[in-house]
DNA sequence: TTAATATATAAGCATATAATTATATGGTGA
DNA sequence: TCACCATATAATTATATGCTTATATATTAA
């Protein structure tokens, strides 16, 4: 794991911009329980497919995501190699979990990664 | 000091926003270490008043600062009854002092508050 | 009371942001 | 190959944000 190097004002400020919005809080705090991918989003947020995906990307172009194709499907995750992963677990020391959004794509059959 | 309420998503995710601009985080920062007044705050960022009263205003509606009238000054400091206390300290953590700031102020005889 | 200083608020403007719809890209399986 | 599904990107629009200027308020001191 790299060093925690969000010892930067100016991008600290970047950073919590980014999760200053709370569906992507709320993305992020689900990827640090399981990786998940851009369907799953879709039917959590209740949101078009485009606006997941733009919030998907705000996050892996900061880097605290990672993609990962399987299939016909991208899979997103937190990346722990982050500059910013210390940072952003403390941050989410102080939301409540979302365990129980896992539960309910289970539960109606929405769930697409198998671990 | 009240306990952690930040527990709730959309209300950190607006805390999160609030810190998301350089001028506030560095302004919260500057106040985790000392009191300081706004005509400070405007040498410090080279900004008109105005914006300087806003940042600040934003600030105290969420509640991480309070403010004190000493004299014809207003002096700012870190509200640590604030919910968001905990989580403003632990974002701090991962934000370099500017204790320099404090030094620079005093060097051209711009210090106002006196402890 | 009046002038001077410090701060706050209001209005206006330029830019940023987040959503939508439409379209493009990429993988799967017939 | 083609049809289908998942995802990404582009263009557009509505709204939010941060700054500026102008003005109001509050305190101090003469």
């Amino acid at each position: 794991m790299k060093e925690d190097k969000s010892q930067d004002l100016k991008e600290t400020a970047i950073l919590l911009k980014l999760l200053g919005d709370k569906t992507r809080l709320s993305m992020v705090n689900m990827l640090a329980e399981q990786e998940c991918c851009v369907c799953e989003f879709v039917e959590i947020f209740q949101m078009s497919q485009p606006a997941i995906s733009q919030h998907l990307r705000k996050l892996r172009d900061i880097g605290i995501v990672k993609e990962q194709r399987k299939g016909q499907w991208v899979v997103y995750s937190l990346n722990t190699e982050s500059e910013y992963y210390l940072l952003t677990k403390d941050i989410l020391n102080h939301v409540p979990s979302e365990r129980d959004k896992f539960v309910w794509l289970e539960k109606n059959g929405l769930r697409i990664i198998c671990n």
